[in-house]
DNA sequence: CTGAAAGCGCTTACAG
DNA sequence: CTGAAAGCGCTTACAG
């Protein structure tokens, strides 16, 4: 099956190639009763432009790039990427924009992916998640002069545009909760240390809980995996002086910090207190369901790619921080059981 | 910053635009020393092709699609597609093709969307999952003769390779060891009723209880979230000759299943052994972790990859059936207890 | 082995 | 308001 050019549907608009382009791009140069006539054609024969040709002649390519830069198996159960990907999709399919996917191994191997997707000219900008303090991908997302939304600071990107939430409002509330239920001794589970937003959690942490005289607030580092989640509960869990209340960084973490507390015979919410940043489908599908700072990932997704989209128009773009994530109690938190 | 083109490098080397695109592509007509002065050049300057202008100039798009058609939020928790897109990458990043993802949300979306993305000249083939019966994008695909590789089935799928997992083999599987273990009433939590491959599953599940004399087997249909997967299992549990196991169509469903057992006062093993198919990170975080039916996703997918290069190469392609799912037994399944 | 040229399907100044 | 033409950066027959 052949198809369908420009030059099929100003053969039979008789009208010239250009006068068709000028037609479906909403562009002036033709008269309105020939656009509707060109309209009406493409449409009977189903045209869509070559992408290629498109962006060869000078217009953008017309897709954005995402890497992922984590291990096969978590990204496979961590629900905040495709969380963030189906709100990318609202956005960028209404514009036909597509999302280019490339999965990682390292941030250096990013920057060869931003390298190369420059030079093909594959995407007209990229997405970055997982900010960090000194990024080597932000100079050379500079360098290249790649319109880029990063997602996850705030931090230091030059002239690119950030989104990120408003973590330490999020996490002052959850120690707020905790305290107002009557815990005393609260721990953290953190995510990758070397994510910004991981340090402003960190920090924001351990400033609510000293200034509200909680001095045994500990935060134990971790990467996002059930596997060091548990690990790191167990931990925490074998001291005499355990703490009631745990909050995690991600819900991987804190499922996995339920199992283990089911493991040792400890009761959740009895004996210990879970919340769970990030709410997402899995906290409601445990038991108990874990009570989450719950933020609409999708909409944060949505809110990023809107900014891509205008930065990629060489409109000014914003920074901008989302909303406060909200608690959402559900059965995992409650009193400390007197002891 | 200027993108470095073929003509840069042909000045450089004193050589014509047509003996560099010969070097780089490894195409004979240039003069081994030629080659390797053009090919020193490229790397120095950093050169990638323009894929667009690759593209129009005959060549693939070096890009194939995927459809996701799932809502956002069991999308972000349903751990197989991002096991499959691992997978595919590790094809795709080899040989430099980008995967082009498209959240959709219905059949009909995802056969407009083929049509777009071939009519844009957007991918050179897609990855088709979910096969259904008389499915409506098969004859699409074929007409517009858009490579692709068909997962899920088997099915009919005319001229579209085919590659799917021996459901039959891997549910008999886990029925024997149910029995083995002394299970007579085993009950099962479908997935998609519609999906060819939900209906392989049924059909064996149903053979082999029969064959095995276990003639209360019944399948519940359910839909993969954990909503359905918790309220099918409740179902199942509060008739007076509840099942003593129960087989879930995916992970999400069979952690649903578990958190329905305990909060129904039920001990699992002890009252209810679970197998959950598809062994995913998830199985292993609950507590007790989930006897599993494991395959390895990201190698499905990656074959996958292959088959649909091959197909877009125009080299002929079989139909493939991957290995069985093998049992992973975990603390989810024993002896059923004496009552 | 190498060079000059056509062509892929668009977009966009440039004339009329 | 419309047409003819150049050009985007490659690939690939076609001559030499």
């Amino acid at each position: 099956m052949k198809r369908p050019t420009i030059a099929d549907i100003a053969r039979r608009a008789g009208v010239s190639k250009g006068a068709v382009s000028y037609a479906l791009n909403g562009q002036p140069g033709v008269s309105e009763a020939t656009r509707q006539r060109i309209v009406a054609i493409a449409q009977e024969i189903g045209f869509n432009p070559n992408s290629a040709a498109r962006a060869l002649s000078g217009a953008s390519a017309r897709a954005v790039g995402l890497t992922l830069c984590r291990p096969a198996r978590i990204l496979s159960i961590e629900p905040f990427f495709m969380g963030l990907i189906s709100g990318f999709e609202q956005e960028l399919a209404a514009r036909s924009f597509a999302l280019t996917l490339q999965v990682v191994a390292t941030p250096q191997n990013e920057i060869d992916v931003y390298r190369r997707w420059w030079g093909e000219r594959r995407v007209d900008g990229v997405f970055v998640t997982d900010l960090r303090e000194n990024d080597i991908r932000i100079p050379v997302l500079n360098e290249l002069q790649l319109p880029a939304v990063v997602i996850g600071g705030p931090g230091d990107t030059g002239n690119l545009a950030q989104l990120w939430s408003d973590d330490a409002g999020a996490i002052t509330e959850a120690v707020r909760y905790l305290m107002a239920l009557g815990h005393r001794r609260i721990a953290r589970v953190g995510g990758l240390p070397d994510l910004l937003h991981t340090q402003t959690r960190t920090r924001a942490f351990t400033e609510v809980c000293a200034s509200l005289g909680l001095s045994e607030a500990v935060t134990v580092p971790s990467d996002y995996t059930g596997e060091e989640g548990g690990r790191a509960t167990r931990r925490l869990l074998i001291n005499a002086e355990r703490p009631t209340a745990i909050i995690y960084d991600n819900d991987v973490m804190a499922v996995a910090g339920l199992s283990v507390a089911q493991e040792m015979g400890l009761s959740v919410p009895g004996d210990l207190s879970i919340v769970a940043w990030d709410d997402s489908p899995l906290c409601s599908l445990v038991h108990p369901p874990l009570t989450a700072l719950s933020r609409d990932i999708a909409a944060y997704g949505a809110h990023a790619a809107r900014q891509l989209l205008a930065a990629i128009a060489g409109e000014p773009v914003k920074d901008v921080e989302e909303g406060t994530a909200h608690l959402t109690p559900r059965g995992s938190t409650a009193p400390p059981r007197e002891t």
